[in-house]
DNA sequence: ATAACCATGTAAATGGTTACATGATTAG
DNA sequence: CTAATCATGTAACCATTTACATGGTTAT
């Protein structure tokens, strides 16, 4: 699975333009678990377009740049569906914030506390872009992702704002280590 | 933050050879917010020591390969706080399991619940291997990361075992189309 | 005015994975 | 006897990100 696969599954729920695809992939549902960049995705388009899995349309647009609409062709639709029958590769998440808190007791008190709460912040706005998205009509398939990514989201948020303190009382326990590290910082001219 | 910086912060918590350090990753607590093999560890460990952020003394052991293991210095302990002291770049998750679930009505009903079945395993597997850990006497950022790892974890299990209906009904509701796309899998013959 | 949005693309650089190479020991 | 564990490393490959290049329109 790569963003030519991706790609294929954004233009089997319509047509797009490569633009179009990227805002599906940052607005809609899909942002929650993939992405990608404009430097991908156009690649991508061109080598599905070469491999006869897609087809474009050129469309002239008034006061826009003219945009290049792609559809899904049959053996385009076949190639998505063998990939989606295959054993999907594990979960990979790449976290900083969770491996900035995991070192917490290298973190200034102030840095600790302004990285818990803009990963909650990043939690309660994922909550609040997927409720955004009206669900009546969607397939069975992407209620039961919103609803995932939702019960995830949440279950984040309200786990760090019940233990904030867990976190904030490192403070107390390690004040005088914290001194030191912060004195090390402060002198160390590291490259 | 790089396979680098993910070292330095391993071996803040203790001197480890390569390979000890990819233990931690896939054993610890740390693999479930990160990950990398050996082919990018030992490198990284290669240019650290270049660097001079991390020195390495060789141990001869009976009946076993010598091992490399790795110190911290005190211009790598700044180093790395410097990179802990930085904003954290935005969670990157990449889930195949997701994306095949969101295009549900592509697969089959066998392959789709298989994919359920094995993503429900996956992260009732996660939060064993979090308990697994004796978290006593641990410092407060690892007990942190520890409960949220779990929160996370114990939330998307039990939403999926309570909604797991809702992408088991598509059969009833789109069987026609289940049909036709099944009949599309056989006889299509995409590269 | 200035930023944001619409729209497409390429080239270089980054960073990581996979496969290969080696080899002894121990547990099943 | 076979698989797993311990232990290190390189080279080729791969995918993606970032920076660059271009340029009109619309909203603030």
């Amino acid at each position: 699975m790569d963003v030519k696969s991706l790609c294929l599954g954004a233009l089997s729920l319509k047509d797009a333009s490569g633009y179009e695809i990227k805002k599906m992939f940052e607005e809609g549902p899909f942002s929650h678990f993939y992405d990608a960049g404009y430097g991908s995705i156009y690649p991508a388009l061109n080598k599905l377009l070469a491999d006869g899995f897609v087809t474009c349309t050129e469309i002239e647009q008034e006061g826009r740049p003219a945009k290049k609409v792609y559809s899904l062709t049959e053996t385009g639709l076949s190639s998505l569906k063998e990939d989606l029958n295959k054993l999907p590769v594990l979960d990979k998440t790449r976290s900083e914030s969770i491996t900035m808190l995991f070192f917490g007791h290298l973190l200034s008190p102030k840095h600790r506390e302004e990285i818990l709460e803009s990963y909650i912040d990043y939690f309660r706005n994922g909550c609040e872009c997927i409720e955004g998205v009206d669900p009546t009509g969607q397939p069975a398939g992407r209620l039961f992702v919103r609803g995932l990514g939702l019960a995830v989201y949440e279950a984040a948020a309200n786990y760090m704002e019940e233990n904030k303190d867990l976190l904030l009382s490192i403070d107390e326990e390690n004040d005088e280590t914290e001194k030191q590290n912060n004195l090390l910082v402060e002198t160390g001219d590291a490259a």
